[in-house]
DNA sequence: ATTGCTTCCTGAGCGC
DNA sequence: TGCGCTCAGGAAGCAA
Protein backbone atom coordinates (compact mmCIF):
# COMPACT_ATOMS: atom_id res chain seq x y z
CA UNK A 1 0.00 0.00 0.00
CA UNK A 2 2.09 2.66 -1.11
CA UNK A 3 1.69 5.96 0.93
CA UNK A 4 4.13 8.90 0.71
CA UNK A 5 7.40 7.56 2.36
CA UNK A 6 6.91 4.27 -0.10
CA UNK A 7 6.57 6.83 -3.50
CA UNK A 8 9.69 8.93 -2.37
CA UNK A 9 11.20 5.93 -1.59
CA UNK A 10 10.70 4.39 -5.58
CA UNK A 11 11.25 7.98 -7.31
CA UNK A 12 14.66 8.26 -5.56
CA UNK A 13 15.08 4.40 -6.38
CA UNK A 14 13.76 5.35 -10.26
CA UNK A 15 16.25 8.46 -10.28
CA UNK A 16 18.84 6.23 -9.66
CA UNK A 17 18.64 4.11 -12.63
CA UNK A 18 16.63 5.73 -15.30
CA UNK A 19 17.10 9.32 -15.34
CA UNK A 20 18.67 9.34 -18.92
CA UNK A 21 17.50 6.43 -20.30
CA UNK A 22 15.49 7.12 -23.68
CA UNK A 23 11.70 4.95 -23.78
CA UNK A 24 11.78 2.94 -27.06
CA UNK A 25 8.61 1.05 -26.31
CA UNK A 26 6.00 0.33 -24.21
CA UNK A 27 4.25 -2.67 -24.15
CA UNK A 28 0.79 -3.59 -22.47
CA UNK A 29 0.32 -6.95 -21.17
CA UNK A 30 -3.20 -5.78 -19.64
CA UNK A 31 -5.40 -3.75 -22.82
CA UNK A 32 -6.31 -0.09 -20.97
CA UNK A 33 -3.22 -0.24 -18.22
CA UNK A 34 -1.83 3.25 -20.21
CA UNK A 35 -3.89 5.82 -21.26
CA UNK A 36 -2.91 8.72 -23.61
CA UNK A 37 -4.64 11.76 -24.54
CA UNK A 38 -6.78 11.72 -27.39
CA UNK A 39 -4.23 13.68 -29.92
CA UNK A 40 -1.07 12.02 -28.74
CA UNK A 41 1.17 12.78 -31.52
CA UNK A 42 4.90 12.07 -30.24
CA UNK A 43 6.98 10.06 -32.82
CA UNK A 44 9.10 9.32 -30.07
CA UNK A 45 8.02 8.77 -26.29
CA UNK A 46 11.32 10.56 -25.45
CA UNK A 47 14.07 10.99 -22.76
CA UNK A 48 13.79 10.35 -19.16
CA UNK A 49 14.57 14.09 -17.97
CA UNK A 50 13.58 14.02 -14.53
CA UNK A 51 11.65 12.00 -12.01
CA UNK A 52 9.54 13.55 -9.06
CA UNK A 53 6.32 12.95 -6.26
CA UNK A 54 3.33 14.75 -5.78
CA UNK A 55 1.59 13.19 -2.72
CA UNK A 56 1.07 9.50 -3.99
CA UNK A 57 1.56 10.41 -7.82
CA UNK A 58 4.93 9.83 -9.29
CA UNK A 59 5.57 12.05 -12.21
CA UNK A 60 8.27 10.92 -14.90
CA UNK A 61 9.17 13.99 -17.13
CA UNK A 62 10.02 13.30 -21.20
CA UNK A 63 11.79 15.09 -23.33
CA UNK A 64 9.23 14.86 -25.64
CA UNK A 65 6.88 18.05 -23.62
CA UNK A 66 4.80 14.57 -21.99
CA UNK A 67 4.85 13.92 -18.51
CA UNK A 68 4.17 10.20 -17.78
CA UNK A 69 2.01 10.12 -14.12
CA UNK A 70 2.05 6.87 -12.23
CA UNK A 71 -0.22 5.95 -9.65
CA UNK A 72 0.48 2.26 -7.50
CA UNK A 73 -2.66 2.66 -5.52
CA UNK A 74 -2.92 -0.40 -3.61
CA UNK A 75 -0.70 -3.30 -5.30
CA UNK A 76 0.94 -1.48 -8.21
CA UNK A 77 5.08 -1.92 -8.02
CA UNK A 78 7.84 -0.30 -10.41
CA UNK A 79 10.37 -2.90 -10.88
CA UNK A 80 13.26 -1.98 -12.51
CA UNK A 81 15.07 -5.11 -14.73
CA UNK A 82 18.46 -5.43 -16.65
CA UNK A 83 19.54 -8.73 -15.22
CA UNK A 84 16.41 -10.44 -17.39
CA UNK A 85 14.46 -11.05 -14.51
CA UNK A 86 11.46 -13.32 -14.53
CA UNK A 87 8.20 -11.39 -15.40
CA UNK A 88 5.90 -11.19 -12.18
CA UNK A 89 3.54 -12.76 -11.85
CA UNK A 90 1.03 -9.60 -12.61
CA UNK A 91 2.51 -7.49 -14.99
CA UNK A 92 0.57 -5.64 -16.36
CA UNK A 93 2.95 -3.23 -18.93
CA UNK A 94 6.84 -2.90 -19.87
CA UNK A 95 8.54 0.19 -20.60
CA UNK A 96 11.77 -0.85 -22.98
CA UNK A 97 14.87 1.22 -22.96
CA UNK A 98 17.47 1.81 -25.28
CA UNK A 99 20.12 -0.63 -23.76
CA UNK A 100 17.99 -3.57 -23.18
CA UNK A 101 16.65 -2.50 -19.48
CA UNK A 102 12.95 -2.29 -18.48
CA UNK A 103 10.45 -0.82 -16.18
CA UNK A 104 8.22 -3.41 -15.05
CA UNK A 105 4.54 -2.06 -14.13
CA UNK A 106 3.28 -5.40 -11.91
CA UNK A 107 -0.22 -4.78 -10.53
CA UNK A 108 -2.36 -7.46 -8.90
CA UNK A 109 -5.23 -5.93 -8.40
CA UNK A 110 -5.11 -3.38 -11.45
CA UNK A 111 -6.34 -0.16 -9.45
CA UNK A 112 -2.66 1.24 -10.58
CA UNK A 113 -2.76 3.74 -13.09
CA UNK A 114 0.29 5.35 -16.50
CA UNK A 115 -1.21 7.94 -17.64
CA UNK A 116 0.26 10.53 -20.14
CA UNK A 117 -0.47 14.01 -20.46
CA UNK A 118 1.16 17.24 -21.97
CA UNK A 119 3.54 19.01 -20.01
CA UNK A 120 1.72 21.76 -19.60
CA UNK A 121 -0.80 20.31 -17.69
CA UNK A 122 0.28 19.29 -14.71
CA UNK A 123 -1.44 21.70 -12.68
CA UNK A 124 -5.00 21.29 -13.91
CA UNK A 125 -4.16 17.58 -13.75
CA UNK A 126 -3.20 17.66 -9.41
CA UNK A 127 -6.02 20.64 -8.95
CA UNK A 128 -7.85 18.44 -6.83
CA UNK A 129 -4.57 17.43 -5.12
CA UNK A 130 -4.03 19.35 -2.00
CA UNK A 131 -0.24 20.43 -0.53
CA UNK A 132 2.13 17.58 -0.30
CA UNK A 133 2.44 16.50 3.57
CA UNK A 134 6.34 16.80 3.33
CA UNK A 135 6.12 20.20 1.64
CA UNK A 136 8.33 23.00 3.02
CA UNK A 137 5.12 25.53 2.36
CA UNK A 138 3.11 23.26 5.10
CA UNK A 139 3.33 25.68 8.74
CA UNK A 140 1.84 25.03 11.64
CA UNK A 141 -0.35 27.92 11.40
CA UNK A 142 -1.57 26.67 8.00
CA UNK A 143 -2.18 23.15 8.85
CA UNK A 144 -4.51 24.54 11.59
CA UNK A 145 -6.12 26.65 8.76
CA UNK A 146 -7.04 23.21 7.00
CA UNK A 147 -7.99 21.93 10.42
CA UNK A 148 -10.73 24.99 11.09
CA UNK A 149 -11.95 24.30 7.32
CA UNK A 150 -13.24 20.75 7.85
CA UNK A 151 -15.96 19.31 9.25
CA UNK A 152 -15.20 15.61 9.39
CA UNK A 153 -12.98 13.44 12.34
CA UNK A 154 -9.05 13.50 12.31
CA UNK A 155 -8.91 10.37 10.52
CA UNK A 156 -10.83 11.24 7.82
CA UNK A 157 -9.48 14.37 7.78
CA UNK A 158 -5.53 13.62 7.62
CA UNK A 159 -6.89 10.83 4.59
CA UNK A 160 -8.54 13.30 2.35
CA UNK A 161 -5.71 14.08 -0.56
CA UNK A 162 -7.28 17.21 -1.07
CA UNK A 163 -6.31 18.78 2.13
CA UNK A 164 -3.16 17.29 2.60
CA UNK A 165 -1.67 14.70 0.05
CA UNK A 166 0.52 11.79 0.79
CA UNK A 167 -1.33 10.06 3.74
CA UNK A 168 -2.85 6.34 3.23
CA UNK A 169 -4.13 4.49 6.29
CA UNK A 170 -1.13 3.06 7.50
CA UNK A 171 0.48 6.36 8.38
CA UNK A 172 -2.96 8.14 9.82
CA UNK A 173 -2.99 5.89 12.23
CA UNK A 174 0.73 5.98 13.42
CA UNK A 175 0.54 9.35 13.04
CA UNK A 176 -2.60 9.69 15.87
CA UNK A 177 -1.44 7.23 17.91
CA UNK A 178 2.27 9.05 18.78
CA UNK A 179 -0.18 12.45 19.03
CA UNK A 180 -1.97 10.85 21.63
CA UNK A 181 -5.47 11.71 19.35
CA UNK A 182 -8.10 9.60 19.29
CA UNK A 183 -9.12 9.23 15.15
CA UNK A 184 -12.57 9.74 15.80
CA UNK A 185 -11.79 12.86 17.47
CA UNK A 186 -13.71 16.06 15.17
CA UNK A 187 -11.79 18.41 13.72
CA UNK A 188 -13.37 21.26 15.29
CA UNK A 189 -12.86 20.21 18.58
CA UNK A 190 -9.13 19.33 17.84
CA UNK A 191 -7.09 22.15 20.95
CA UNK A 192 -4.02 23.88 19.60
CA UNK A 193 -1.68 21.88 21.35
CA UNK A 194 -2.93 18.59 19.87
CA UNK A 195 -2.67 20.01 16.47
CA UNK A 196 0.77 20.79 17.23
CA UNK A 197 1.37 17.43 17.61
CA UNK A 198 -0.70 16.05 14.87
CA UNK A 199 1.67 18.25 12.93
CA UNK A 200 4.91 17.40 14.27
CA UNK A 201 4.08 13.56 14.29
CA UNK A 202 2.86 13.63 10.77
CA UNK A 203 6.24 15.28 9.20
CA UNK A 204 8.36 12.67 11.16
CA UNK A 205 6.89 9.63 11.36
CA UNK A 206 7.03 10.22 7.05
CA UNK A 207 10.98 11.63 7.82
CA UNK A 208 11.50 8.12 9.62
CA UNK A 209 9.78 5.61 7.11
CA UNK A 210 11.62 7.53 4.37
CA UNK A 211 14.90 6.48 6.13
CA UNK A 212 13.38 2.92 6.09
CA UNK A 213 12.73 2.89 2.57
CA UNK A 214 8.81 2.73 3.78
CA UNK A 215 6.53 0.13 5.16
CA UNK A 216 6.48 -3.03 3.42
CA UNK A 217 3.43 -5.28 5.06
CA UNK A 218 1.85 -6.60 1.83
CA UNK A 219 2.57 -6.00 -1.67
CA UNK A 220 4.65 -2.95 -1.55
CA UNK A 221 8.43 -3.55 -3.06
CA UNK A 222 11.41 -1.14 -3.97
CA UNK A 223 11.97 -0.79 -7.45
CA UNK A 224 15.21 -3.89 -6.72
CA UNK A 225 12.17 -5.66 -5.59
CA UNK A 226 14.03 -5.48 -1.82
CA UNK A 227 11.25 -4.65 0.69
CA UNK A 228 11.21 -1.65 3.22
CA UNK A 229 11.54 -2.04 7.11
CA UNK A 230 9.68 0.53 8.52
CA UNK A 231 6.81 -2.22 9.55
CA UNK A 232 9.21 -2.88 11.93
CA UNK A 233 8.29 -0.08 13.84
CA UNK A 234 4.74 -0.02 13.39
CA UNK A 235 2.91 1.24 16.43
CA UNK A 236 -0.60 0.45 16.11
CA UNK A 237 -1.73 -0.62 12.71
CA UNK A 238 -1.69 -4.26 12.24
CA UNK A 239 -1.01 -4.50 16.32
CA UNK A 240 -2.89 -6.25 19.40
CA UNK A 241 -1.71 -4.28 21.60
CA UNK A 242 -0.18 -0.53 21.99
CA UNK A 243 3.85 -0.06 23.18
CA UNK A 244 2.26 0.40 26.24
CA UNK A 245 1.21 -3.08 26.47
CA UNK A 246 -2.91 -1.63 26.30
CA UNK A 247 -5.23 -3.59 24.52
CA UNK A 248 -5.54 -2.17 20.26
CA UNK A 249 -8.85 -0.67 19.33
CA UNK A 250 -10.28 -1.86 15.91
CA UNK A 251 -12.88 -0.46 13.86
CA UNK A 252 -13.84 1.58 10.51
CA UNK A 253 -13.62 4.55 10.22
CA UNK A 254 -14.52 5.90 6.53
CA UNK A 255 -14.90 2.36 5.62
CA UNK A 256 -11.10 2.00 6.61
CA UNK A 257 -9.60 -0.49 8.89
CA UNK A 258 -8.57 2.11 12.33
CA UNK A 259 -6.09 0.72 15.25
CA UNK A 260 -6.23 3.08 17.93
CA UNK A 261 -5.57 2.95 21.86
CA UNK A 262 -8.30 3.87 23.69
CA UNK A 263 -5.77 4.12 27.07
CA UNK A 264 -3.20 6.29 25.04
CA UNK A 265 -5.25 8.41 22.90
CA UNK A 266 -8.00 10.64 23.77
C1' DA B 1 -20.51 23.30 -1.60
C1' DT B 2 -19.39 19.61 1.34
C1' DT B 3 -19.29 15.13 3.15
C1' DG B 4 -19.40 10.30 2.94
C1' DC B 5 -20.61 5.92 0.68
C1' DT B 6 -19.90 2.71 -3.25
C1' DT B 7 -17.25 0.93 -6.72
C1' DC B 8 -13.33 -0.91 -9.21
C1' DC B 9 -10.20 -5.67 -8.71
C1' DT B 10 -7.64 -10.07 -7.13
C1' DG B 11 -5.75 -13.05 -3.71
C1' DA B 12 -5.22 -14.47 1.12
C1' DG B 13 -7.29 -16.33 4.98
C1' DC B 14 -10.97 -18.39 7.37
C1' DG B 15 -14.96 -21.48 8.72
C1' DC B 16 -17.42 -25.37 7.44
C1' DT C 1 -10.26 -30.48 -0.88
C1' DG C 2 -13.03 -26.83 -2.03
C1' DC C 3 -16.63 -23.55 -1.59
C1' DG C 4 -18.29 -19.08 -0.14
C1' DC C 5 -17.49 -15.29 2.49
C1' DT C 6 -14.74 -11.23 4.27
C1' DC C 7 -11.02 -8.26 4.02
C1' DA C 8 -7.26 -5.39 2.10
C1' DG C 9 -7.72 0.42 0.65
C1' DG C 10 -6.74 4.80 -3.03
C1' DA C 11 -9.54 7.80 -5.15
C1' DA C 12 -13.19 8.70 -8.83
C1' DG C 13 -17.91 9.13 -9.07
C1' DC C 14 -22.06 9.77 -7.22
C1' DA C 15 -25.74 10.58 -3.66
C1' DA C 16 -27.44 13.15 0.10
Amino acid sequence: MPELPEVETIVRDLQACVIGKEIKDIIELRQGTVKYPADFTANSYGVIEEIRRRGKYIIIQLSSEYLLIVHLRMTGKLIYDDIKREDPKHLRCVIKFGDDGRLMFDDVRTFGTMEFIPAGDEDTYFKRIGIDALSEQITLEKFKELLSKKRTNIKNFLLDQSVIAGLGNIYANEILYRSKVSPLRQTAKITASEAKRIFKEMQLVLQEAIECNGTSISDYRRVDDKQGTFQNFLRVYGKESCPQGHEIERLKIGGRSTFYCKTCQK
